[in-house]
DNA sequence: TCTCGATATGTCCAAACGGACATATCGAGG
DNA sequence: CCTCGATATGTCCGTTTGGACATATCGAGA
C-alpha cells in the first residue's frame, strides 16, 4: 500500500521521539546532504526532491523538536544557505549510530527471509 | 509529513526484501491480530481500520511475497476465517525477532536523544 | 431453504500528498 | 541599483489514500 522504500540499507529504521518528532532514513539523508552542500535546495535536489519539499521536511523537524536541527540565512553568493546545528549534528549522528546498530542486529534474520523468498520461486 | 506511528514501541522498523514485499509494525500487528481471531476483519477491527483495509494489507503481502502468508475461506459459523501459513508464521517470528533485537540495540541512544529533547524545554 | 458470519469486491467521495510553477524577499558584490 | 543565488511562500492540480457504504458470495447448521 504505502510505497516501498529506494533500497538503500536493509531495514527502514524511524525513530519516534513523541508524535511531533520522528527521524527516518529520508530527513537523515536531507540534513546530511544539508551539511554537506550548505543548502536546502541543493540538498533536495540531489535527492530528487522539489526545494518546497525539501525546506516542508526541514520545518517538520524544527517545529518538531522544538528547537532548530537547521538555521538558514537568505542571500546568494556564498553567504545565504542553511547549516545544522550542534543539536541537528548530534540527532544525525545517533540517528546513523542506531541505523548502524539495527542492521548489525538484523542482518542474518533479513538473508534469511530473503533466502525464504527466493526458495518459493522453486 | 508522514504521519507518525501510534507509539508502541521505541523505533519503527520496515523490513524491505525487495520493492514489493516488505513488512513493518502495522502488518505484523495485523498478522499476530489473524493469527489470534481467525479473521481479517476482527484483527483489522481490533486495530481500528476498516475490513478492506485489511484485506488489501493480506493481498499485498501474499503478492509481495509471491506466495500466501494468510489463507482464508468463506463461510461463518467457526468454518470460515483466516490463517496464518507456515510462511506466514515464520515471516511474522522473523519480523518479532529483529524488532527485539533493534529496540535492544537502539534504546540507549533513544533515551539520550529523548532526554535531550525535554532539556530543550528548559 | 433461511439465516448467520465471514470473505470478496465494487462505487463514491473527502482529505492528504506532493509536483509544477510563480512570486516575493533577502544579502552581498559589482 | 542591478543581478545573482538562495530562502520563503502561495496557488493550482493530478494522484493517491482510505473511509463509508453497498453488494455479492460462500459454507455450515438450524
Amino acid at each position: 500500500m504505502k510505497k516501498p522504500v529506494p533500497p538503500s540499507g536493509l531495514g527502514h529504521l524511524r525513530i519516534t521521539l513523541d508524535a511531533e518528532a520522528y527521524i527516518g532514513p529520508g530527513r537523515a539523508d536531507l540534513l546530511e546532504g544539508i551539511e554537506r552542500s550548505g543548502s536546502i535546495g541543493a540538498a533536495g535536489k540531489a535527492m530528487g526532491m522539489s526545494y518546497k519539499r525539501a525546506w516542508s521536511l526541514v520545518q517538520a523537524l524544527n517545529a518538531g523538536f522544538g528547537a532548530p536541527l537547521v538555521v538558514t540565512s537568505r542571500g546568494g553568493s556564498g553567504q545565504g544557505g542553511a547549516q545544522l546545528t550542534d543539536l541537528g549534528r548530534e540527532v544525525l549522528s545517533r540517528y546513523r549510530a542506531m541505523q548502524a546498530a539495527t542492521e548489525a542486529a538484523i542482518e542474518d534474520d533479513v538473508a534469511a527471509l530473503r533466502r525464504l523468498k527466493s526458495d518459493l520461486s522453486n
